[in-house]
RNA sequence: GGCGCGGUAGCCAAGUGGUAAGGCGGAGGUCUGCAAAACCUCUAUGCACCGGUUCGAAUCCGGUCCGCGCCUCCA
């Protein structure tokens, strides 16, 4: 069987296949920049990135569009409050989005469209919506999308329409509609807007939120492409919407796979932030754990499953990072100076499982159990004397093959400079002495300069403390 | 009310008909000047509960209990 991932639109496991072979066109829901991204956030984007790593170790070419949302409700006023305009206020929550997913090593997306710079394009994707009747123009200005005209909607979120009721949560600004259900298209420019504003033929005003995704995503992957993706949260009405303005205004279906991440909860609970239970990627580095560690916690559940984050998981998260380190340390050893040769029977073994695990809608615990096996069938061979250089390097290669799945390894290892190597060297000479106590001594001034050494049957070993 | 998700060991978490992956933690062991680490071994006669189908069920069917999400701008 080959790769497969559950289609929201279909309900079901569905085989994938790009629609030009070879290219896979990927479109994920991104940020609004408006405050620092929560840990919740970033599980998204995480996703995301496994998705897209995964899809290039099978060989496709991705392209991959994340939209910055940069002109809502929320960053208007936000922008407002701090008294800044809205580019410079949107302007250093993206340079920190940009920070904090470098952090977590996700690769970047090809195209990182803002909504402001796209005004244009939804304009123009209105003037078709207007021009085919599926929109109409309040009073005031505000631009609405039918709903009655497209028969189709609510088929992603299975919801059916008829029965709902114009509930407390539709606003009171919003009597204007035609349909409780129908939504905003552009939103007719008022004073809370302040400077916000462009201008359109149909009055001044700014796009509504739906709109940004189908123009940008038509812009940068055309009218039709293969995956689309974000949290369950936005299967409605945002998804919603966008396949109804897309396909209103093409006549073309507008995306295969509709791939949806589940939300993260805390401690069992909802994150709030009046539970105290609501955190920043930088809260989390401040208590000191590292980015690759809150990676691990954030992608080791698979993405429809809810990730209950606890402080205990991530501690979790580093010993087993810790096991994969020394794995991968012990291998680098055994395989020094030797080209790779055959890859052994449990390296073969584990790459299958990975890969078998990954097909099937990205089964990370399946994949992550694969390479901790490979991690113990390995440790066992090396311990019975049964690996030699070259089978070391394999699996080495091997492993650095499926990392570039995870994106978990350490890239650069701190490096000790002469002087440290030197106290090294002295604690080492000092034990060939049995000087105990000098070899004692040295490695607590090697402790206050930063550095841990242990003693393994294979000589120092330095880590930063 | 409508649509949907989930309940597997102390914790996290795979497994959707063939006899319970993996990680953390814990216990024991090997190694060791000490310390620490590492590695090895062990750690669920049972998968919320009750029935049913089947040679066989965590997996399928029916029912019950519990937790949760969405139902108009929250990843």
């Amino acid at each position: 069987m080959g790769l497969r991932f559950y289609n929201t639109l279909t309900r079901k496991v569905d085989p994938f296949e790009p629609l030009e072979p070879g290219h896979v066109r990927l479109y994920t829901c991104g940020p609004t920049v408006y405050n620092a991204a929560h840990i919740g956030n970033f599980r998204a984007y995480v996703f995301e990135d496994l998705l897209r790593r995964y899809l290039k170790f099978k060989g496709f070419r991705v392209t991959q569009v994340m939209n910055l949302t940069d002109v809502d409700d929320k960053t208007i006023k936000g922008a407002r409050e701090a008294g800044l305009s809205l580019n410079d206020f949107t302007r250093q929550f993206k340079d920190m989005f940009f920070e904090d997913v470098k952090t977590l090593n996700v690769e970047p997306a090809e195209h990182y469209p803002a909504a402001t710079d796209h005004i244009p394009e939804m304009i123009g994707l209105l003037e078709q919506l207007m021009k085919k009747g599926f929109a109409y123009r309040s009073e005031d200005g505000s631009i609405y999308f039918s709903i009655k005209k497209f028969p189709a909607y609510g088929r992603l979120a299975h919801l059916d329409l008829s029965g709902l009721k114009a509930g407390a949560r539709v606003a009171q600004d919003e009597y204007e509609k035609e349909n409780a259900a129908d939504f905003a298209l552009w939103k007719a420019w008022d004073e809370k807007d302040g400077e916000v504003g462009w201008e359109a033929p149909w009055g001044r005003g700014r796009p509504g939120w739906h709109i940004e995704c189908s123009a940008m995503s038509m812009k940068y992957l055309g009218e039709s492409f293969d995956i689309h993706t974000g949290g369950v949260d936005n299967i409605f009405p945002h998804h919603e919407d966008e396949i109804a303005q897309s396909e209103a205004a093409t006549g073309k279906p507008f995306v295969r796979f509709w791939l949806h991440c589940a939300h993260l909860i805390v401690d069992g609970r909802k994150m709030s932030k009046s539970l105290g239970n609501f955190y920043t990627l930088r809260d989390l580095l401040g208590r000191g754990y590292s980015g690759r560690e809150i990676r691990y916690e954030l992608m080791a559940t698979h993405y429809r499953q809810w990730l209950n984050f606890t402080f205990d998981s991530l501690q979790a998260a580093r010993a087993a990072l810790d096991r994969l380190d020394e794995f991968r340390r012990r291998l680098d050893l055994a395989s020094a100076g030797s080209v790779a040769g055959r890859m052994p029977s449990w390296v073969e073994v584990a790459r299958a499982g990975f890969v078998a695990a990954m097909d099937d809608d990205l089964n990370i615990s399946g994949a992550l159990g694969a390479l901790f096996d490979m991690v113990h069938a390995g440790n066992k061979a090396m311990d019975a004397g049964e690996t030699d250089g070259a089978a070391a390097r394999a699996a080495l290669d091997a492993f650095a093959d499926m990392d570039r799945v995870l994106g978990l390894l350490q890239s650069a290892q701190g490096t000790a400079d002469a002087a440290i190597q030197g106290l090294v060297a002295r604690r080492q000479q000092a034990r060939a002495e049995k000087n105990w106590p000098e070899a004692d001594r040295l490695r607590k001034e090697l402790l206050a300069l930063g550095w841990t050494v242990k003693d393994t049957p294979r000589g120092p070993q330095l880590k930063k403390a």
